[in-house]
DNA sequence: ACATTAGTGGAGGGGTGCCTCCGGTTCGCA
DNA sequence: TGCGAACCGGAGGCACCCCTCCACTAATGT
């Protein structure tokens, strides 16, 4: 993995570490950016300054609840990278769009400047872009089209609210469907 | 127009009601939902009082606001009924990404059950669904779509964000071919 | 002109959240 | 076992927000 969170030393303090990140993923997909600081401490069993010791400013922990999920991306592209190139670029996103999904609010908050924010970035895209490519290599996807366009594509549909299940994926399918190149 | 918002009838009365109204739409696409009702009440040059008199709940105001788009919507859609489907289906839609674009938050935040915001739903068929058939008939866009799938598609890629607005175009774009018949 | 009454605005009480600071506690090494 | 350094937690000061209430103001009809 590109990128990671520093841990503390102390075994004390890398508990309260991790129940802290917990309590902040839970809160930030249950309540949006705004949850409370204190609530998130409260949730942890730890104290205020505590929480404040390890994640100075509410980035900080946007930052460091991000971080996790990159690396599950990078994991899946891996695994999925012998399948057909169409097949495979879409079982990888897949697990993008249930990444999106629980975590649009804290992505949507994240500083776009930020060199940890880069490096997720870069590490996303070595992991999809190759699969993206493949399949415009293939002749499946057209190449109008960038990698870049996809994310949003997707990350845009899968944040929209639906009547059910399937009409996501049938939203999502006729997007996709203008994607690929029609034999 | 279907639907609308009781205005109180003295005249000074209407002036501030119109300016909260408008101080409202502002805070909201600025600061999302949560906007201080105190902070409003200020940018309408107007006491706290008066706001809570005009729209006692935030409900009230979200829903104030939100009725001023959806006839702005209706009327467009009879502006442009008459050039050729494909074309008249994507200016309405034009109008629809704009109207989404800066109300979004305010559209999350409505409570769906309301009876405002059915009739407001309503509305907005009549304006665009008409439009979509006549498309569909037309043989431009594929069967297999309902009216609402696209508008939760444009709404859905209209609320992401993009690196710049040709960006945003070319998703779009590629969205739509996905939609429409391949001839 | 003036009475009537709709309309005004902001003080005030109750809440919650942010962040700092520091006396007390606990870990881990020797 | 003992000690210093690392770490803890929450009280407290400040800021902001919500919403109610009511003495006051001014638009309107006659």
């Amino acid at each position: 993995m590109a990128v990671a969170v520093r841990r503390p030393q102390r075994a004390d303090a890398r508990r309260n570490f991790e129940a802290l990140l917990a309590a902040a993923r839970e809160a930030f997909a249950e309540n949006g950016t705004e949850a409370s600081l204190e609530d998130i401490a409260r949730r942890a069993g730890v104290g205020i300054g505590t929480l404040y010791r390890n994640f100075p400013t509410r980035q900080d922990l946007f930052e460091a609840v991000y971080v996790e999920e990159i690396s599950q991306l990078a994991r899946v592209a891996e695994e999925v990278a012998d399948r057909p190139p169409w097949e495979a670029l879409t079982a990888w996103l897949d697990q993008f769009v249930s990444y999106v999904g629980t975590k649009r609010a804290v992505i949507e908050a994240l500083n776009r400047e930020s060199e940890m924010f880069r490096s997720c970035r870069a590490t996303m895209y070595e992991a999809g872009e190759p699969l993206f490519q493949r399949a415009q290599a293939a002749g499946e996807v057209r190449t109008d089209a960038g990698f870049d366009d996809l994310l949003r594509l997707v990350s845009g549909l899968t944040s929209a609210t639906y009547v059910d299940d399937a009409q996501r994926d049938r939203v999502l399918g006729i997007a996709l469907s203008g994607l690929r190149v029609t034999h």
